[in-house]
DNA sequence: ATTGGCAGTCGAACGGATTGAGTGCCAATC
DNA sequence: GATTGGCACTCAATCCGTTCGACTGCCAAT
């Protein structure tokens, strides 16, 4: 078994192993920390470490690399979530600060994250699932095309086109647009789902069939919250650790492309709102991000929903840094979308 | 000077280099052209090419290599534009014509380019400058929060969250909505953005601070139309031809992720719906993209704007295809944004 | 349990020889 | 004057052998 100081080796050698991209020998251990023995005394240890498949030699004769299991059990049990330092803090708070609308915030939280981390950073926009309707508009765009727009009290704003069976005045449209906001307004989306299905029938009978056709789409556009969006900045950072990639990085740029990988991604990982979570190497494997960690923390927003941002990065990331900045940056931004 | 056999000669250099990455050498024109000459002949011309600065060697006794300006002679005089497939056509019509609202349209249109060139592609939201109003609308979010939605008759909606000075009533909101409307809708930006000025005016006295905040506000958003957009896509095709930057892709990537900077880039580019415009390796320098080539085009929405989209990647690129695939996809979303 | 010592391993770095594609030049030819 | 074959020359790429150095693993002593 690992004694306590093994565990302290492996600390090490992560901790090396993320600073400097080099295997970490047992001779560059004593004298770069202070473990008071000596070299022979860690390649002990280190055997015992190899044994349960925390570390590996890439080939004989070299120092060692911690496995994925290695990160794990460093994530899980020897990193200090060292706070930010008060500059990042007040970095955060003042750059967020300025954002006006929902999409400025997370675009400005996005861009603080990849900075604050030198990876990629994503922020997954908030759920729609518990906000409430607020409002929905019918704009006429031609005789027989319409716009539908469609608020939430989240502050959110989804809008989509509808070519209508016939012709519709500007009086009807005032009709339908008030009988939509009566019924409608302050439902949840479920709620709303349900109340457009026989939305239909008030309307006179010649109507219906159009009334209906604008209500089904009404419908569909309620319940893709499927149709999930999340923002994304700092690809550039993945060039820069180029090396840590087998081949190229063709693959993970190609991954981090397909927004659906990624919300799936997410959608996999456990969220809970204030602590973060890990997925190490090849945990990712499916998506085929295998040689990337993904470090996610869950932010809540006025609705209470709780939604999903952090960074994504090569395997050999420095863990604890981007865990705390992805839960300093996931407080603030709760705190920020709750005051409203 | 330049003979008419030289120009071939140039033509088959950047054939040939654009799809092999390695430097041609006299033998290897002659074996794979019928130049019905001999290699002594192509070296004779070669010599001329490269007094002109058309191409030029990596090193004595190697291949030659096409310039920045041998690229751009080729671009220029050379280039066979060759139409699409018809495969090709038809994949655009089909996968753009599924297409439901503007955003869609784009996102749509961005990784069809993507695709059929290999390449990074971008594409602009058609500018607001002459489009025209067609609708507003005043959601109320709070007791003295309201979001500003403004939605003009290409099709495009712009949100904006102000925090009023004092709080609005539902019956006030709706008489500023309804007047609002009246005195805006089918505008154009700038006349909308001049009424707006003495808007507050026609309201009672002990209105018209927190009228003319709101109004401000709009002012601000309808002239924000500087706030130009662009959607992007196939970064990860930058990674498959690494080989062909000098150091890493990494600048790049960091540029192509600073929006901003294309948008300068594509404001520089001389722009006539239908026909293609090209910048080659250092003429980008500016924008630290001195190892990247860009084939823009301009498309024409509904409102007679002319918005741009193109491809960017490296200078060893096909030129040839990419400017073919820019011109078809520009014409046919014009048709696509016309039509509505 | 820890330690110093020592043989052994293997990648990285260096240097020299070889190879081959390609050039430039020149005298001969059409 | 343009074209051609021939030839010496150059230089990156490749291969091969050597050296170097950072490690490890093991063992006997503490």
């Amino acid at each position: 078994m690992v004694s306590a100081r093994g565990l302290d080796v492996l600390r090490v050698i992560v901790q090396d192993y993320v600073a400097t991209r080099e295997p970490v020998g047992s001779k560059s251990i004593v004298e770069r920390h202070s473990f008071g023995v000596s070299a022979a005394t860690i390649r002990n240890d280190m055997v015992l470490l190899e044994d349960e498949e925390l570390i590996t030699a890439p080939h004989t004769s070299s120092g060692r690399v911690p496995t994925d299991k290695g990160y794990r059990v460093f994530v899980d049990q020897l990193a200090d979530l060292r706070p930010l330092t008060s500059a990042q803090r007040q970095a955060i708070e003042s750059f967020l600060g300025q954002a006006d609308d929902l999409d400025d915030v997370l675009a400005r939280t996005v861009r603080m994250l990849s900075q604050l981390t030198n990876s990629v950073a994503l922020v997954q926009y908030p759920s729609l699932a518990t906000a409430r309707v607020r409002h929905i508009e019918l704009v006429p765009l031609g005789a027989s095309r319409i716009m539908t727009v469609f608020i939430t009290d989240s502050g959110r704003v989804e809008q989509r086109l509808i070519d209508v069976l016939e012709p519709l005045d500007d009086v009807f449209l005032g009709e339908m647009r008030a009988k939509l906001n009566s019924a409608l307004n302050g439902q949840s989306l479920p709620e709303a789902a349900e109340r457009l299905a026989n939305f239909a029938d008030i309307f006179a009978a010649e109507r219906q069939a159009v009334v209906s056709q604008v209500a089904s789409s009404l419908v569909e556009q309620v319940l893709a919250n499927r149709h999930d969006k999340l923002v994304l900045a700092g690809t550039a950072n993945l060039a820069r650790t180029e090396q840590d990639f087998s081949g190229s990085i063709f693959p993970v740029l190609e991954a981090i492309e397909e927004q659906v990988t990624l919300l799936r991604l997410f959608g996999e990982m456990q969220v809970t709102s204030g602590s973060v979570s890990t997925r190490i190497g090849r945990e990712n494997a499916e998506f085929g991000l295998e040689e990337t960690s993904v470090v996610t923390g869950g932010y809540s927003s006025s609705g209470g929903d709780v939604a999903r941002l952090g960074v994504l990065g090569p395997t050999r990331m420095d863990y604890s840094n981007n865990m705390a900045a992805v839960r300093a940056v996931a407080r603030y931004l709760s705190r920020l979308l709750e005051e409203n």
